[in-house]
DNA sequence: AGAATATAGGCAAACGTTTGCATAATTTGT
DNA sequence: ACAAATTATGCAAACGTTTGCCTATATTCT
């Protein structure tokens, strides 16, 4: 049924050199003569001979896997995030270990440790919302497994991370909902634990001032990003005396139940109120009534850059040059539909 | 910075007992008396020693770890399936491995290929658009590494597979149409390739059937899941003398792209023209005028089975308990909006 | 030609764990 | 009290590969 898996010793047995030739003549080690070199190869194709990666891993002390840890593969961000991770992985011949944490604290901790205990050789990870310290992930350092933490990073020094700032793209945003004669424009936030700084708000009133409009506060919501309290707040925007005509929505799980909820209420979108939100989804082109602009973080390039980071870290042999704590910040882009 | 890694070769220096010993009583092996494992346990504990996992799966020859190939993780088909396999690993100490093939044959090679190298297992797939023979995947059962094919399962013999039926409840839906007094439903349906049978042609004509009402051939037309050919063939049923008052699509891409090409042209939904679907995604909720009905597959289910069977199939040692190829088949539920 | 150098290859240890077999220590039976 | 049975522990090999160091042969230089 399964033949046996041929090995560098049965190699040496067949052509009575010793295994250290054979294992030196597969990787053109210099002191192997060509004679050798070829035989040794081309008996090793003909025996279909392919090196135990388990042996290579157990020996070097390096499994050739990455770990990827992240709140949800639904969200489409992530989805895009980890093509980008996968790409950069599998061009340095790397494997991906997958882990969801499902927004779960507990769910996270648990993943990290059996990826520690298969000692992946560095993990990536976007933090559940429930993560409020890093103690887990410093643990990681102890055994010299590098952390860079991507798109949900977490709000504290010394760290390797990737991000999207969304600053620009948010004085964009509501330069364009000026632009259209809107005066009063709605923040619908998230959770504030999310973020580093709370760019998306910094903008809002950046914008506002370099615009000359005052911010009215009642005009900044809060939800947690349950279709409940979204329409909650929604609902208590629209009571206000000041109505908002247009509205910035924190990601566009929100843009869409915000849109729902208009609709329900009769509102005419783009008319009576204009959304606009972040995330580009795709999906939101089928809609009838789509929010008018969304910021794009280019998952993708997150995925990719913050691979490429880790990558970077896993070469630097000296500890010292990892210390540095490298920060790479992308810019987001304002797509108008 | 990063401390020594302890082993139990020096948990047993530290006790001045051997090796073997320390390694049984952290096994709980009965041949170790309570003291000496007591003693063991409690050292071990406190250098927080843990297990080389790359050391065991060298010397056990297994790695505790699954690889998962699927096509695309942005379709939310896939993800939820990934929640499902996960869990079940989770729960039995196991890795995931990922791949995605997007529907490419040379990379979904590859990553069995890098998949096999660093000895997974078992391997759980759901196989690309273009893979017609599963070659590369009868090989890894010569290297004993059991396959089990999901959703999308090659139609070959001899195979162990999870996959949901659709036939039944393409009945329904069709029943449910000819209820509201649909006699002219038309079939967009996808790639012929894809399934084993092509059941929900076969639930088509059997609702007809069983209706006693005639098939009109010219209402069942193909796509290859593109936008474009979707237009085109959505054009095609439109111009018809035969005109259909209802669809049937292959999938939710498929029928919200029908749907928006309907809007297009100017037809009201779900009055000139209604659209049931297959895969009922979360998001068509936001549209305002959804497919009237989905049928449901139940991915997160099928992944759970799937993960299910390829443990009983590891756990099995016995090579021939594992000859009889299994097949489980779940059933589809409709899902009226 | 003999010494120095380059070239080609082998020996053996090491990575951390598991496990079959042997042995030492203890208890039981008579 | 001594053999037999039981209990607890140790020895050493094995898994497949890599690699530092050593040795033998071939080549070059003076």
């Amino acid at each position: 049924m399964s033949e046996k898996i041929p090995t560098i010793k049965e190699i040496a047995q067949k052509l009575n050199i010793s295994i250290s030739t054979v294992s030196r003549a597969l990787h053109d080690h210099p002191s192997i003569g060509l004679r050798t070199k070829m035989q040794v190869k081309k008996l090793a194709a003909e025996m279909n001979y392919e090196p135990n990666q388990t042996a290579i891993q157990f020996k070097q002390g390096k499994t050739f896997t990455i770990g990827l840890i992240l709140p949800n593969l639904m969200e489409e961000y992530f989805s895009l995030a980890i093509n980008g991770v996968e790409q950069v992985a599998l061009e340095n011949n790397y494997n991906v270990l997958i882990g969801q944490s499902h927004d779960d604290l507990e769910r996270e901790q648990k993943i990290l440790d059996t990826m520690r205990r298969h000692r992946v050789d560095g993990v990536l990870v976007s933090i559940s919302k429930q993560t409020k310290s890093i103690g887990h992930f410093e643990q990681l350092e102890k055994y010299n497994i590098p952390v860079v933490f991507f798109d949900r990073v977490p709000n504290v020094p010394h760290i390797h991370s990737v991000w999207c700032s969304l600053y620009d793209s948010t004085i964009d945003a509501l330069e364009l909902l000026f632009k259209k004669g809107h005066r009063k424009v709605a923040y619908i936030q998230g959770p504030l634990s999310l973020n580093i700084k709370n760019e998306r708000l910094e903008g809002y009133y950046e914008a506002h001032k370099r615009n000359k409009i005052p911010v009215n506060e009642s005009l900044i919501v809060t939800t947690d990003l349950s279709k409940e309290v979204t329409e909650k707040v929604f609902e208590k925007l629209m009571l206000l005396e000041e109505r908002p005509t247009a509205i910035l929505t924190f990601n566009d799980t929100v843009a869409l139940d915000t849109i729902q909820f208009a609709k329900k209420m009769k509102l005419k979108i783009n008319k009576d109120i204009s959304v606009v939100s972040y995330a580009n989804w795709p999906i939101t082109s089928y809609l009838d009534f789509p929010p008018i602009a969304s910021v794009e973080q280019f998952p993708y390039d997150q995925g990719v850059r913050a691979t490429e980071l880790l990558f970077k870290l896993l070469d630097s042999k000296s500890p010292e040059s990892m210390d540095a704590a490298k920060n790479i910040v992308l810019k987001s882009k304002l797509i108008v539909h």
